[in-house]
Formats: structure tokens, sequence, C-alpha cells
DNA sequence: GTGAAAGCGCTAACAC
DNA sequence: GTGTTAGCGCTTTCAC
């Protein structure tokens, strides 16, 4: 049988309180000889207190839940590495929730994560989420809601990054090294990223008085396998093509694949941007051009963030915008 | 204000057990009338029940740890996800916990987690533990290990695979295409699976009557950059090979950049084979000859296993062994 | 400095 | 079928 409060108390002669006391280091006001005592039994015992018992009084979990689309997916762990690393250094405890952007398990896990009390949840909500579980909403429970934001949602702080400007730099930066016939190889159109990114696009082209090509958008996953199978079809069909900015690295990874196993030269031939600078587009020869998206600040900040809210720390700012670069590696040439 | 079984109790005029039985489906004996008119009130009131409070009760928080080295390590992921889903699949909630292969960090979170009242946890330990955190070994919570057993800690079950052979039949496949001077780059020889990986590798050659190159053994770090640097050094001190069979694909995938920024042909002149088959071993290359881990597998199964310890259902296994295979892709030329 | 006591929201006997 | 009641282990106010 685990020992309690009242066993420590007990043996150590005095009364829960003071042993609560002491345990939460509010013990300003009681004898060191007692603390003393106490500790040894805490000690002695192996005595570890009981959060849930706690929880119930002071109204607080210390736990955040996390939902995010897939753990497994190369572009997350990094964000949920850095919102656990702010959680833990904080005393939080973090509950990690995969939605597969599903709405239905979205919903299941904000139910869950409430009847738990978690504190606070962020969210990288699902792509084609438009309006919100009503129980979120209901209740005032925080919520930061991290690369995306859900409309409708109250109490909601919002981690961004500008993806419109990055999509027209990373363009741009393909205009200025020469490449002429530039398509556009994106995950679903749904998500508001996507959609900004596109428009990105767009603008670094017209702005550049390019016109786009027949077919410059090309919309499926944030694969591998979908940038492979795409460019693949591509060269099949004869496509003339020279330049490729990719809606993420996955697809650029797996672009980067299908040029290779036809033999085209890259960046000389075709030029290719990714985005999000995954580990792994260091990995590969050339290495990725890509804009570098701050994942684990996205998720340091956004508990962060989280934290200040449930401590009812009011901050100005509703959104928090994160800075990203175009890294420029091997699949564009050199400017001329 | 949010509600509270009492308030639903007092609005349905009934007591709070009656509407703990509904809220909980055990409502054989509860007619449908007051069933109805009680799930109508909780629909209408978006009551959601206080599974702390239940927990106080039942003992049970239905919550697992889950404590890996570091999610953004592309080993983990997979595992994570796989204990997740099950996790979810019987209504349990995760936490997730980085422990940087670091004790300190380690025991840290196993006191959290004691303290949070998990009902188990999925463990895969620091490369480097040898003794167990006596909290862990004292209170009865039910662990398993996956990947690797800790020495010393009971109540504890464990998820493996057979490193030994795995890497025999790697070792073997390469000499069986030819390569006679085969190096094994390895990550720290600290944790077993690592030893394991290693035995096998000259179990392998001996098999074959090959005497190992000298410094044929080069440890370090499970990191892409400490395969690229190693290749690199290698070929700068003009060190003579043939075969590289790597500790992770990690290091084999940052070998594989160094060979091609060297020029070195893989797989005709040098053959190249790594271990876990991470998601990025298909998407360069020549695609990456490796032992495919189950790690989705891994993490499920661990999470079923204790989930059955946790429902005191006895199984007589006290570890289960997961089959792996060898990918034969394209860092490894034909068989001659 | 320390203790008594109320109560957090719920479940599970057992009574009716 | 439904209600009564006694806690689960802890914190906190207020009294001493």
């Amino acid at each position: 049988m685990k020992a309690t409060i009242k066993d420590i108390a007990k043996l150590a002669q005095v009364s829960t309180a003071t042993v609560s006391k002491v345990v939460n280091c509010k013990d300003e006001k009681i004898s060191s000889a007692t603390r003393e005592r106490i500790m040894g039994i805490i000690e002695e015992l192996g005595y570890v207190p009981n959060r849930i018992a706690s929880s119930m009084v002071t109204k607080r979990t210390k736990t955040i839940g996390l939902i995010i689309p897939d753990i497994a997916n190369p572009f997350f762990p990094e964000i949920a590495r850095g919102a656990e690393d702010l959680a833990k250094k904080k005393g939080y405890t973090l509950i990690l929730c995969n939605s597969d952007n599903d709405l239905e398990k979205e919903d299941t896990y904000i139910d869950m994560l409430q009847e738990k009390m978690v504190d606070g949840i962020i969210f990288t909500a699902s792509s084609n989420r438009s309006e919100v579980s009503l129980a979120l909403n209901k209740s005032s429970i925080p919520v930061i809601t991290v690369d995306r934001e859900i409309d409708g949602l109250k109490s909601q702080k919002i981690i961004l990054v500008n993806n419109e400007i990055d999509a027209f730099n990373a363009t741009t930066h393909m205009i200025d090294c020469g490449y002429k016939k530039i398509l556009h190889i994106s995950g679903p159109m749904a998500s508001k990223p996507a959609q900004e990114r596109y428009k990105g696009y767009l603008r670094a082209l017209e702005e550049k008085r390019m016109k786009p090509e027949d077919n410059h958008l090309i919309t499926g996953r944030y694969s591998g396998e979908w940038g492979f199978d795409t460019v693949q079809n591509l060269v099949l069909k004869g496509i003339d093509f020279d330049g490729i900015f990719c809606g993420n690295d996955l697809i650029a990874l797996g672009a980067l694949k299908a040029l290779h196993s036809n033999n085209i030269d890259v960046p000389n031939h075709v030029g290719l941007v990714g985005y999000d600078d995954i580990y792994m587009s260091q990995m590969v020869t050339p290495e990725l051009t890509t804009v570098k998206q701050p994942n684990y600040e996205m998720g340091y900040q956004a508990a962060e963030m989280l934290l200040r809210m449930i401590h009812g720390e009011e901050s100005k700012l509703n959104s928090e915008s994160l800075k990203t670069k175009l890294v420029v590696r091997g699949t564009t040439r050199a400017k001329n």
C-alpha cells in the first residue's frame, strides 16, 4: 500500500496540513526541526504525493494537451519537442494526440483532454476544420493554435509564420537563378498555409512579369511518394519545366529522387525548392534549398504563450509571427 | 462555472449515483426514461465528467507514460505513434517524455509520472542506465521496456528485436554481394543493441572466414553528421574499404552523402547497409539497403502488453521478440 | 508554527 | 430502479 500524506503526518506526529506545506515548499513558517523530521520520513517511506488528489482541490493538473496530425510526419516531432521542453521546464507534462487530420478524432481528443482537465491545449488543427467543436468553445480552456488558425474559436492565440512572404521569397529566388518555367507541387489546398504559399508563388511570378505555366499548380499530399509520382508523371508526359517550388520538403525530396532517376541534373537543368527544412533536407545530394520553418521554436513558443494564458498573464498579442528564412543550398543554381 | 454530476442530478431529479451510472454506461438497471432525461440534461449543459475525480476513487487514470530519448530523432516517432494508437483505441491517453538519454531527466520523469498516477510506463531507457531508479522498483507500477532491457528492474516486460541475428544477416548479405573490406560505423557502444549488432557483424565475418580490417569499428553517435564526418575522414586518410555496415539509417544516410561528395560510386565501389528503415531511407538515390525494424509495431505491442499488465492479465511471456527483415535496395550491388 | 475541518467531483457498496 | 453515504488524498482557511 502506497504511503499517503496521512501516514507521513501520523509518523511525524504533525497534521496533514503541515506535511502538505513542506511537500509544496510553502514552509516559510515551519520550524526547520519539523521540516527535517517530515522530510526524513518522506524519504524513508518513499512517499510520492498524489497529484491527482491535489488537482482535485487546486483545479490545476499541470498537464497540457498537444494535438497534431501525426507525430510520424517529420514536420511535427520538432514542434512536439519544443513544446515538451518548455512544458517540462515549467513542471508541466504533455499529452500527445495524433489526429490524422480527422475531425472526428480531433473531437474525441478534445473531449478526452477536457475530461482529464488539462490546463490548456496546443492545437495544430486539421486543415479542413472550419468550425470548432462547440465543446471547446463553451469551456473556456486556453488554446494555442500553431501554424493555422481556426475560425470562430474564442480564447485562441496563434503562432504563425508568414507563408505568403516566404513563398514569395523562395519563388523570387528561383526566378533570380534563371529558372523560367516554375511549377508548384503542393499538398492539399484546403489549408491556409497551402493557400498562402500558392499566393506568394503567384505574386512572385507576377512581379517579375512571368506568366504562370499552364497547369502550374499540382495539388496532392504532403508526402515523398506524392512528390516522386508527380514528377515521374511530368517527365513521362514530356511536360516542359525547369523549376519546382514544393509545398514541403517531403514533396521536394520525392521530386529530387524522381529527377535523379530520370537523370535530370539538379540544379543545372531543374531547380528545386522545398519548405520546412526538415533534418533530412541536408542529408541528400545535392542538399535541398528550402524555407526554414522554426519548428522547434514554434512548439516552444506555443507552450510558453499557453502557460502565460493559463496563468492569466494577459498579453496584448493575440498572435506571434516567427521568422523563417530561405536557406539556399544545392538544389538551386547560383544566380547569374 | 462548470457543471458537475450534482448539477445534473439535481436537474434530473435523481441521485448522483444514477447519473454516474448512465455516464459510465453501467446503466443496465436504469429505466430508459430516466436515462434519456439525464442524457438530455448532460447534452444541454455540455457536461464533461471530471476524470480526475473519478480517478481518485477508481485508482485508475487511464494514462500511460512514454519515456524515449528524443522524439525528434526519426527512430522514435513511429514507436510513439504505435503506442499512442493502441492507447487511444483502449481509451488511454499518453504522456510524452524526452529523456535525452540523461539519467537525471529520466528520474525526474519517472517521479512526475508516478505523481500523476499513470497506470504504466513504456520505457526506452538510456543506453547507459545500469541501475534502476529505486522509486520505480519500489512502486509496483507496470513497466514495459522497448528495445533494451534494464538490469534489476522488476515488474518489467520487454519488447525486443534480435539485433545480433539481424546484424549477422545484414553483414552476410554484404559479403555475399562481394564486398571484402567492410567497416562498422556504430553509435555509442554503451547500449545493448549496439553491442549486439557489433557481435552479429563479427560473427558474419568469422563464419565467412574473413578477418576484420584494422580499425573496422568506429563508434560515435547515431546521427547523420557523424556518418558524414566519419566517411569524409576515412576517405581523406586514404583508408581502404568497400563496404560499410552502419549502426542506423541516419549514419548510413550521412555516409552516403559523404560518398557522393567524393564521387565514390554506391553500390559499385562501396556497399552500404543501414539499420531501422526510417522513412527517408527510400527517399535517397540510390535507396538504402537496411534492416527494417518494426518500430510502429514495437510501440503498439508495447502498449498492448502494458495494458494487459495493467489489467492483471498474466501472460507467461516476459518478453516478446518482433521480426525484423533485411530490405535489399540500391546501396548494395547484386549478388554475383 | 501548527492543527481542525471542510470539501474538490466522483464511485461503489449497500439499502430500500 | 434508484438513493444514501462514506470516502479517495489532498489543500486551504482560519483558529489557536
